[in-house]
DNA sequence: ATGTCTTTGTGAACGCGTGCACAAAGATGG
DNA sequence: CCATCTTTGTGCACGCGTTCACAAAGACAT
């Protein structure tokens, strides 16, 4: 998962447990591809199988949002379509602003999915003079001495951070003080906000240190022992003895 | 949080919860920047500020891990960081290889966040011929037929696939029949994988959708239901008295 | 209209994760 | 050597999320 809620002790928004807001996006996913297809209904086990979950958790997750089901037949796609869309706010349009416009931000940029479910992007800003009027994905960037005027403008309430880490606290408490309310970080940081802003975080290095802690596990599993002792292990500063220089004894458990 | 896990039903590795081995790279990022900035030790208090969460649960955290701090002082720095890499296995070098260069995969190959954690980028592989030779991040892009000996020769065992949502489950399965056990996922499309491979899954659409449900809660409090009647909402199909094409009657809870 | 069959919606039990609160451990000063 | 003070490590309770299992509801055939 590279994403990680920045606390928020499981807010039960409004009677919708947070994990079924984040399963919401799947199911709705799974529905518009079955919408195009033509498909009228759809079963419970037919659509937790498309987007990956347990049926049972479907029906319930459901049913937060209401009974809009039919007993022996399924769900109705078009109607459950609209009211998952709804229910995230996907009937109105969201202007979003992207900060720091490099690598990672020009990919944002070009990315489809974003303008495919009511979210626009209404301007891109970077710091660099240099980059200011160039186009990416068709947008002109703009220099960050706009931000201000940019979000009151066009009523931007959602931003998304794609600096480097030590320009990320600064641009969003620029932010904030906008009047952004959401932010999806992609910096490797950890944002301090004022209570009332939403922050969400991408952290592409995360997921792969989760994978390798998996991955090391599945390989070393019966020679792990081994790997250890071959390891140069730093010497656990001992507060005593603690005058030479750090040596290169593997550090073994203590008595 | 812009990841999630695919299923595995929060197995606890070897004893470390889940949810702890997920928070390990955030911990061990915060005690990277004090080693740099050469502080001796901290406290689990200090600690836990730096990386956003509550100091008992980072304790609670360590505690799996074993008993590496000193009661009235904290914890060692360098000893920390070097048990937390240890245990995420990014002691040794894992090659990795791109799929997918894109926009968004030419930002990865470019990410300097890879390279720092013992993640080699070992490849990048496309599948327009055009593209085979180009250089990206100072690497020569390869075409897809090679994927297999990619793979096999550098004993690639984590993948990331960055193409569009077509071509996603077919790479998969290849990579993963290549000898690949562990797929980063940034395509918006559920992979299926058979037992012993992790997926993790980046959806950058899913990320803002999740932001619009809590930003329209925050909006329309007050003017909730102002809204709800004003949408036009589709005619829930009624089987008894389906002949005409959807009307426009907004859609009330029958009695 | 009645019976059968399918599928939803949910009550209840269980397990994981979180956070409090405190005892144990060790450092530090006299 | 003893007292005090700091900080860790953890027992415990609580709440959220998941899953099972089943009753209720409706479709459909006869």
């Amino acid at each position: 998962m590279a994403t990680g809620r920045t606390h928020r002790p499981a807010t039960r928004s409004r009677g919708i447990p947070e994990a079924t807001v984040a399963r919401l996006p799947l199911y709705l996913r799974a529905l518009t591809a079955l919408s195009e297809r033509s498909v009228p209904t759809v079963s419970s086990e037919e659509l937790a199988a498309a987007a990956g979950v347990n049926s049972a958790k479907l029906r319930k997750d459901f049913s937060y949002l209401g009974s809009y089901g039919t007993r022996g037949v399924g769900y109705d796609v078009e109607y459950l379509v609209y009211q998952i869309s709804r229910e995230l706010g996907l009937t109105q349009d969201w202007p979003v602003v992207i900060v720091g416009i490099g690598n990672l931000g020009a990919a944002l940029a070009n990315y489809g999915g974003f303008a495919s479910r009511g979210f626009r992007v209404a301007a891109l800003i970077d710091a660099d003079p240099a980059m200011a009027g160039k186009p990416v994905a068709g947008i002109p960037v703009q220099h960050s001495d706009e931000l201000e005027s940019i979000i009151q403008d066009n009523g931007v309430s959602i931003g998304v951070i794609a600096t480097p880490a030590g320009a990320a606290q600064p641009v969003c408490d620029r932010l904030v003080a906008a009047g952004v309310t959401s932010i999806l970080n992609f910096a490797p940081t950890v944002l301090t906000v004022p209570d009332g802003v939403d922050v969400r975080k991408v952290d592409l290095s995360i997921e792969l240190q989760i994978l390798a802690f998996h991955e090391q596990r599945k390989a070393g599993e019966e020679a792990a022992a081994q790997t250890a002792a071959a390891a140069p292990a730093p010497v656990r500063k001992d507060s005593a003895t603690d005058q030479g220089p750090d040596g290169d004894v593997p550090a073994v458990m203590p008595a």
